[in-house]
DNA sequence: GCTTGCATGTAAGCCGTTACATGATTTT
DNA sequence: AAAATCATGTAACGGCTTACATGCAAGC
């Protein structure tokens, strides 16, 4: 149920990569969706290969070092992620679904306005009820201070307003562009 | 390394509660920091109660059922957080960070404003990088049609940027509100 | 009569993290 | 002389998830 495969697949699908340069990636600073570590790494990327979604492109000794193997992903392996980015089976996190847009290039605009649509709406609601959590404490009193539980309570559902709102507005932009067809 | 004790902690310090109660907090919809299952909750809190940051308020049997244990903190757990909460280690996760915060009200004002002031550097770093990133791809083209990988990398990196700018705009917010001492 | 809620807990298994292992070259 | 880089992989451990177990009462 890990999306490491995914997002193993994720890179390939974009360029013929090794083990090694897809660590690379996703370790790197400006930070992938999963970091990685080569027990997770090696074993899972047997598994896709052994499952044909991907494929050994090539397997060269340069000198000293080990041999540097590159995999290609197989078209069984697109069919496969691209699977995944349109089933409606709710992500578990904001990195999750962000994963899944990074492969939004691989799916019809249609389908894609259409999960954004719905995501967009999701976080209307959770909004709705952030929004209504602050306005009952307010109610009750109208600031609080420092050193009082709910100044923190209200610090953190402000942090989740704004979060909630730019990833409407996020949704709105994507949707734009999808309807354009260009970004 | 978990950060679940400090979520149950977290809760003791505004309450009084049962194993049963925190998990209704943590698992209810408007979504809490952490999940939580039983078999990381009762161990755990037996933990907590061995290492004397928890303690046994009350253990009474309401006719058939279990008996209800409620548990407080001690005046150690609070302080076990505090540290917690001003420790300069890195926090993994937005919801790492979020849990400390929600219990900033436990810790003198200016502590937090110097926390706070903190990230609002990393993350207008970090904004810089993302920016860069996008103009970067907009230098070599200037719009990518929808089935582009590019334009599925701009998007992300654009939520990435959202991201940045509400976070910012966070901290700003509640520096002020911890100046002026309520929110 | 079946499901849901209250309330505690245990067992098995998967997933992820940290550390270890190899080994030559290049950089400090 | 020591550390970092390239490049693959394995071992051991700990954390988390899913499922199971008990048992009564109230609602459908």
């Amino acid at each position: 149920m890990s999306s490491i495969k995914y997002a193993l697949l994720s890179l390939l699908a974009r360029e013929p990569l090794s083990g090694y340069d897809m660590k690379q990636y996703m370790n790197g600073r400006v930070s992938f969706f999963y970091k990685i570590n080569n027990n997770q790494l090696y074993p899972t990327l047997a598994k896709l290969e052994a499952e044909g979604l991907v494929q050994l492109e090539s397997h060269e000794r340069e000198s000293y070092r080990p041999a540097r193997k590159v995999y290609s992903i197989t078209d069984k392996g697109i069919d496969f992620l691209k699977a995944w980015v349109m089933e409606a089976e709710e992500p578990r996190s904001l990195d999750d679904f962000m994963l899944k847009q990074y492969n939004s290039w691989l799916v019809e605009p249609e389908a894609m306005i259409g999960i954004l649509r719905e995501k967009r709406k999701e976080h209307e609601e959770r909004l709705k009820i952030y929004r209504g959590k602050i306005a009952g404490f307010r109610e009750q009193q109208a600031v609080y201070p420092s050193r009082d539980p709910l100044f923190s309570s209200i610090a953190v559902i402000e942090m989740g307003i704004r979060n909630e709102e730019s990833y409407m507005e996020w949704c709105d932009r994507v949707i734009e562009a999808l309807s354009r067809d260009e970004i």
